[in-house]
DNA sequence: CCCCATTATGATATAATATTTCATCATCGG
DNA sequence: CCGATGATGAAATATTATATCATAATGGGG
């Protein structure tokens, strides 16, 4: 019996290998496994915990190998992170360059990631004003979403 | 002699008392002290490097005297945190609540505060769209500075 | 097919960042 | 003066991240 969500992470994992691939670089089984926990987790996962869960199945983990696995699928656009947590989230588009922006409830601790175009062009541009060529942009607000409101 | 950087700092610091006093909190010796840590700096400085200095003159400086200081001064406005770099800055309009936005040069290290009135506000109504009530807002923007693009 | 350059992983140690906890001290309003 | 609150001291520990060196896999040229 396989859950509609873990056929949805597969799929995702395909996807993912597909888009790798088109840029040289290999999803790795140990990767490809990172990739698929944090796609599993439901909400933001920080290194370590990522660690704990693959060294359920993969005895020898340690930090460095959490940490090279993240390293690569940022690298890749598979994965953000979200600097005020420590924490790690899959890109809603995964493997596009987009700029990252984040509702992150301080209740429940719910992120969720938004796309204003509107936003990041604003931003690009005043970034330019400045004579400032911008490579990436973390957008992260702190908030109280929209559940936890009422 | 004085110089006009630490007059300026002087100033500053004494704004910051009152702007402090106005909420009913004080700006301690230590305090004070470490914010002037923070103004003198002239770039972003880590609460272990801030730590090190604070220790030159108030001898049982400990990892929490930094992070209670800073936690105050952010909470009063008078320091960002730098989220990308673990990094504390002055405000470039203490005490006043708008949102951080910061050019972080990967080049040099050089960052500067900018104020894109036109993303906050785009960034404030995509999350109002999805029902979410910002409260911090942090927006880092990491490329190459115009110093450095020569 | 083999060589070897490149890339990926294993393994250990350690560095850097941050928090918990409990005790003590100041301050200030009643 | 007293008690509540807020601030600091001090020690330990938790969490996050990197450095380093060794070993193994991989994948193009010859």
């Amino acid at each position: 019996m396989i859950s509609r969500a873990r056929r949805r992470t597969n799929a995702q994992l395909v996807r993912a290998a597909e888009m790798c691939a088109q840029h040289g670089a290999q999803l790795t089984e140990l990767r490809r496994h990172v990739l698929g926990l944090i796609l599993e987790a439901g909400g933001p996962m920080t290194a370590y915990q990522l660690l704990d869960r693959l060294k359920r199945t993969h005895k020898g983990a340690a930090p460095p190998t959490i940490y090279r696995a993240l390293d690569f699928l940022i690298e890749q656009r598979l994965v953000h992170r979200i600097e005020r947590l420590n924490a790690f989230v899959p890109c809603v588009e995964a493997g596009h360059l987009h700029p990252a922006q984040f509702l992150i409830c301080s209740q429940c601790g719910v992120v969720s990631e938004i796309e204003s175009r509107a936003a990041a062009s604003a931003l690009e541009h005043a970034a330019e004003r400045e004579g400032f060529r911008p490579r990436s942009t973390v957008v992260e607000i702190e908030g109280v979403c929209a559940a936890c409101r009422t």
